[in-house]
DNA sequence: CCCTCGATCAC
DNA sequence: CCTCATATCGAGGG
């Protein structure tokens, strides 16, 4: 396998940043994108906000209350999230993105990987140009900053994309991949959240350098074969992965917030069913069908449960999404007789393209 | 190999 | 005080 040159580009605060464009007014005040559960006018947490935010102390996910007493002497700006604005911006940034790739990979609404090794012929300098010529396009065509990466690989890219931010260009190249991981944190390797740095820890395991000491059989021990060998060789920076395109979403899924906790049935279906039309609508705009629906409640104590069945062959209609997740809830319900529900969701799984017509002659030729 | 369910991660 | 959406894994059962 011959070396690779692959990017990662990351957009900075990217909802918080739309919401600027949209409105420049706000430019230069704490920028706060909030998602309302509805409980009561305050209740939600952070989704993204800018760095005058963060120069207080905000951050992703903390609850809307706590944002607002840290920016309380400040003209601060909270505002809802705007999916549609970001998924406008999002789609010409990806096209953007996609027109500097041999090999595109769009990771989420902010991030992609782009594949540069050919056009590069692997030059690192090369590479390099092409990711300042991508931050002066996204300036001048979006009015947008990203942080890039490079590296042999798409982990290394990834971190190295973290390095520098807001604005940031990371050019790790691969005989500085051993040295530039080395002083980091565990956390810093995607996959290493909460509980797999609690566990590093206790094993005095904090360091990227200090995780090399760490035999893969022992890590495989403690995380399973997966996360196991993948640790060993992400420590190390390699990472096989390739850049590729998308593949297909194989579930899609709605969740929300009651309006109080509760069990009754009665004060849940209503929700419930709009989960589920919800759902539908989304698979229909896909043209998919299901063979799976699961329900999701999450109790008081913040608990999460799921149920779910499948059925034999594949459906798409709302009445037996509906049908189902009311079924799964009486299911759930008695299953757990002291129980308290906080959010309910459903989501549809198994999923498979409905065939038109063109399909359908390709299936049956084949 | 398929299904179910909880856990984890990261958005 | 604690959102929302998707993917993946491992265990357990069949």
């Amino acid at each position: 396998m011959p070396p690779r040159v692959v990017v990662h580009a990351d957009m900075d605060y990217f909802f918080a940043q739309c919401e600027e464009n949209a409105n420049p007014d706000i430019r230069g005040k704490p920028v706060v994108v909030c998602v309302y559960s509805g409980r009561t006018a305050e209740s939600g947490v952070v989704s993204t906000c800018n760095y005058e935010a963060r120069n207080h102390g905000v951050r992703a996910g903390i609850p809307i209350v706590r944002a607002k007493r840290l920016l309380e002497k400040t003209e601060a700006v909270f505002l809802p999230m705007n999916r549609p604005l970001y998924e406008n911006v999002s789609d010409k940034v990806m096209q953007l993105f996609r027109s500097y790739a041999d090999v595109f990979e769009k990771v989420s609404i902010d991030e992609a990987y782009l594949d540069v090794t050919a056009r590069t012929k692997g030059s690192y300098k090369e590479a390099e140009r092409i990711a300042l010529q991508i931050k002066e396009e996204l300036r001048n065509r979006e009015n947008l900053t990203c942080s890039i990466g490079i590296g042999p690989n798409k982990l290394v890219a990834k971190i190295a994309s973290d390095e520098r931010k807001p604005g940031g260009l990371t050019v790790v190249e691969p005989a500085r991949v051993e040295s530039f991981l080395a002083p980091l944190p565990v956390t810093r390797i995607p996959g290493v959240g909460r509980v797999a740095e609690e566990k590093l820890s206790k094993m005095e395991i904090r360091t990227i350098h200090e995780l090399t000491g760490i035999t893969s059989s022992q890590l495989m021990e403690l995380f399973g074969k997966s996360l196991g060998s993948y640790l060993h060789d992400a420590a190390r920076g390699k990472h096989q992965e390739p850049v590729k395109e998308g593949e297909p979403t194989t579930q899609f899924s709605r969740i929300a917030t009651l309006r109080q906790d509760t069990r009754d049935p009665g004060e849940i279906e209503p929700l419930l069913t709009e989960l589920a039309v919800s759902v539908a609508k989304k698979l229909e705009e896909n043209r998919m069908n299901f063979r799976s629906v699961s329900l999701i409640a999450i109790l008081d104590d913040l608990s999460t449960h799921t149920r779910s069945i499948t059925i034999d062959s594949p459906a798409n209609t709302e009445k037996v999404i509906v049908d189902l997740s009311q079924r799964l809830l009486a299911q759930l319900l008695q299953s757990l007789p002291t129980a308290t529900m906080r959010r309910i969701g459903v989501r549809v799984s198994g999923l498979s393209k409905k065939m038109g017509q063109t399909d359908m002659m390709k299936y049956i030729a084949s």
